[in-house]
DNA sequence: ACGCCGGACTTTATCGATAAAGTAGGCGCC
DNA sequence: GGCGCCTACTTTATCGATAAAGTCCGGCGT
């Protein structure tokens, strides 16, 4: 039903092929051709068929979002950018969430290989590389965000999560917590990473560490995080200062402290991670560590464009965001008793 | 470089089309030779190239969304659970924010139907019903969300934004406010509708309205929402209570009551419009009116699908989900001076 | 014994574009 | 004046599948 070039070429009596090039800028053809064939494609308000294209071209201009949650603002945030530097060079972005979910992540990811994206950016829940491997055995190019793989050879973008880790527990310290406790992630790289960093801050200072591990996935972190701070304020001595893995802990990790009838930052001072859009209007406006959400998208969708445009397979390439503390009242102005 | 039927074809000397009819579970085949390309297909774990089928169907698989902003939880929402229902029946789902452009999201529509999606489910920033001529020229389906447009007769899923209006004020009058003002959102159904609804429903009380009106729009709503309150907060008398357009505004209004001294909800009860996923967290639990954000992307996939499904065009349908008040402190408990 | 039917495939045409190779005419140049 | 080259096209092949029509063969009914 739509119009197609045939169309176009019938009515000005050229050949298809002609006006293909006109599309594309092909400079073979002559100045007065060319103004006909566009004129007539305004009037008929053409628009090239992508999936015709895309099978000639094999290039399908869409690149693949996989995401945990995409109601995670991180996420939700990194989904935004990637998908507006993407648009600015014409591609589109397809988007699925796994849920956490292992094996949805992997059906999906397959499914977006049958789509013939041209790229996946994925922060993925997997444990083991194997669905990596058949994304490289497609030749597809992906990019890592927020989470990597130990073994995996990968472009990545994200943060230095250690480096998280650290900042978080010299702010708690520096805010004049002593007993600094922390609600550890899933076992995935962020997890680890900030943990690792928690744990070096603490020891390089000669103190003790109290860790609680999330029982559920980042999709549901606040319920978690409530959880985890409850076995946290019933331990002796109970810390008087929380680094939790990301915001949505974080704030089950309040809800949880006031609920007990504990005051933030006074009793115990909370910092989450993520800087997460709402933080500021949290119960108690949350302190967090920024991981630059927005730029990671956009830096994102800069690589995997890099990586489509290489006509030769690049080697994998890293690249860091620079974490910061974004302090806020959880953990600013105590006064202790 | 991927495995096409093809090669699966010559290795087992059959026609193309025999594994083609294999793939589709055509009657047409017998059963050994059924077996013997389904091994083959395992073995060199061939995908169906989604483009090529795409061409000759005419059928793409993939339903476009185009919200005004990923970040706003409410979207973010919505398009989590359209996304999952799409994926139960294979469909995957092309994502673009707005940004509440209405060139961005014409642009935007375009690119969609330039990729030939099979749908397109949409949160529109359009001020007039052109684009949505365009999107029916193509013969494209398409579901509104949200935000509905009079004199348009397309199909719709989302809620009655009067009996939002109606409740949320009711509520506030229940919960003893006298004084009660709206912070109005932006110029499309969604704004005057709630504003309808507040109206009414303080004329058939007899009560005076205070309006204020956002600036700016949905994507920065709590910047808005907090230049809104301070106009509201001099005015003479002051408001008792608040309601607000949605929620990212409450939360906006919320800080500036209280950055300006007074207590939420003893000198100013607020409630807002959304059910965020976060308003139980914030620096007062903010009461709202639930808008079912998650059943409602999954009936705009349910719907988008039937439409799909339709081989001759079939009426525009609208589905309305009942809006719910949730209660949170930033109404209940009120001590007055 | 013959025709017909239906199961199991194969052949041919097509979807809407692009890539690569081919061609016709005009013009300059020796 | 003929050769070659450039410009502006056109022709042909192809991308990976599906739809529709065609073919071959064995069995069955009469």
């Amino acid at each position: 039903m739509p119009v197609r070039m045939k169309d176009i070429a019938r009515d000005l009596g050229v050949s298809v092929v002609t006006i293909s090039k006109v599309l594309r800028n092909h400079s073979d053809i002559g100045e007065e051709t060319r103004q006909r064939v566009l004129n007539r494609m305004k009037e008929l308000n053409y628009q090239p068929n992508y999936t015709a294209r895309a099978l000639v071209t094999g290039r399908t201009m869409c690149v693949g979002l996989v995401v945990p949650d995409l109601v995670h603002p991180f996420f939700a945030e990194v989904a935004k950018w990637l998908s507006a530097c993407l648009r600015e060079q014409g591609y589109g972005l397809l988007i699925a969430s796994s849920d956490e979910n292992p094996e949805v992540e992997r059906d999906e990811v397959n499914q977006m290989l049958a789509r013939r994206v041209d790229a996946i950016v994925i922060a993925s829940a997997q444990t083991s590389v194997d669905t990596f491997r058949e994304i490289e055995q497609r030749k597809t190019p992906y990019v890592l965000i927020d989470r990597r793989y130990s073994g995996l050879d990968a472009s990545f973008v994200g943060t230095d999560d250690e480096l998280i880790g650290q900042l978080a527990t010299e702010h708690l310290m520096s805010v004049g917590c002593r007993r600094v406790a922390h609600i550890r992630g899933p076992e995935i790289s962020t997890g680890a990473g900030r943990y690792a960093g928690y744990r070096r801050t603490l020891q390089r200072h000669g103190l003790p560490e109290q860790v609680v591990t999330e029982k559920s996935s980042d999709a549901a972190g606040d319920v978690s995080g409530f959880d985890a701070m409850q076995t946290l304020l019933s331990a002796d001595p109970r810390p008087d200062g929380v680094f939790c893995y990301n915001d949505p802990s974080a704030m089950g990790a309040m809800r949880a402290i006031l609920e007990s009838g504990l005051r933030v930052p006074d009793d115990v001072a909370v910092i989450g991670c993520g800087n997460v859009l709402y933080a500021q209007f949290l119960r108690v406006p949350l302190s967090s560590i920024d991981q630059c959400s927005g730029g990671l998208g956009h830096e994102a969708g800069r690589l995997a464009l890099s990586l489509i445009a290489a006509k030769v397979p690049v080697p994998p390439r890293t690249i860091l965001l620079e974490p910061k503390v974004v302090p806020r009242e959880s953990t600013l102005g105590r006064r202790l008793r």
